[in-house]
DNA sequence: GTCTATACATGGATAGAC
DNA sequence: GTCTATCCATGTATAGAC
């Protein structure tokens, strides 16, 4: 558009953190032009001088925001080699979130995107950056274990991304029910670890019977 | 409080279902006074003297629509005798959820609670009516299964509530993405049903694999 | 080009009418 | 006891100052 001066991107990144500050800490219900570029220390008008509309700022602080969350945890996440190593990961980074919020955002949005419809696009490209990463890891892990050929891991990503906003959200309202939440998931990863180390022969049954019954 | 006259009830049950309808078809933040009167027929300042605010008024509308919304589907989910079916009941709820919105609504309520302290505990609870009911289930099918005595089902009970809700709410901004995570979790259904089928030596095997490898 | 002052719309809440 | 008219706070957006 124009020449961006320093300026101008200054400003408009102010909002930006703002826009986040404000959705993380208040919700998308209390977001509003006022209260985003008073977290910015900016003047309100601001706001649509430099985005247009409240939904655009929005828009534009969601794929900002995703992309730092993502950026954060990503070389974690390439590390994982096992389904228990993901649900290790997947609580470290809980305990982060509890503080960052960056999850939790993406579930204001979600809410906020049933009636601004300029979210709905932004917010699914933010939630697409972590389905990517989580893909990643599950092809990889997957592959290693007797399950691999019956799963499909962009699905499950998806459904993995999706679960895992909505346990930021309750944990909101009841951080003792998230947290047995998460406890019951590792319980499982340790339990499917255990079926990753059955015997050669062990998996091979196992495969063997699935081919038979579980054919998709 | 008052000895609640015919009249009084009528507005109240009016605006209750004003604030459902508001809150699934506009979302958390498009709700006001103004707007959930405007579903209900009613004057915007009843809201005040019939709940004295509008937190309180969402607050029993939550408990209002989360009764209504599990018994409807209680039925369903008493006759659930394994985990496929348990997912398949799942994915119609899902299907249901699609016109009704009662899933995500608590969706909107868990990301209006960060603000409005008073959802907090109203959304919490009309969550946990869910939550009893998959226990429930999950209690049942778990027990029939070689991983019961390994598993958690207060836990998990809470982990697929508070993922549902996520997934319901990717729904609404990517309604293939989301039917490519419930089809992925409906194959891992399968699997697992497969593995509840394996003869009882082969059982008996993974159990004692995991007895000693599954120590919690 | 960047920002402030200002206009107009919507929302929350109450004093007082019926 | 039930509800309406009205007030003030908050939110969106723009016309025009710098």
């Amino acid at each position: 558009m124009s020449p961006e001066t320093a300026k101008s991107l200054e400003t408009k990144n102010r909002l930006l953190e703002g826009a986040l500050r404000t959705l993380t800490e208040q919700g998308i219900a209390k977001t509003s032009a006022r209260t985003v570029a008073a977290a910015a220390g900016v003047n309100q008008a601001l706001v649509f001088y430099h985005f247009g509309s409240v939904d655009e700022l929005l828009a534009a602080a969601c794929r900002y925001g995703a992309e730092q969350a993502v950026a954060r945890y990503r070389a974690r996440l390439a590390a994982v080699t096992s389904l228990s190593e993901l649900l290790a990961v997947g609580r470290a980074i809980h305990e982060e979130e509890r503080a960052g919020g960056h999850v939790a955002l993406l579930g204001q949005l979600l809410a906020g995107a049933q009636t601004h419809a300029a979210l709905g696009p932004a917010t699914a490209g933010g939630l697409q950056l972590w389905i990517d990463e989580i893909e990643q890891v599950l092809v990889r892990v997957l592959a290693a274990t007797p399950f691999g050929e019956f799963t499909d891991p962009a699905g499950l990503a998806r459904a993995v991304a999706a679960a895992f906003v909505g346990i930021e959200l309750y944990e909101g309202v009841d951080a003792t029910g998230a947290a047995s939440a998460l406890d019951a998931l590792e319980q499982l990863g340790v339990l499917v670890a255990a079926l990753e180390e059955l015997g050669p022969v062990a998996q091979r049954a196992v495969r063997h019977h699935l081919r038979r019954t579980a054919r998709r």
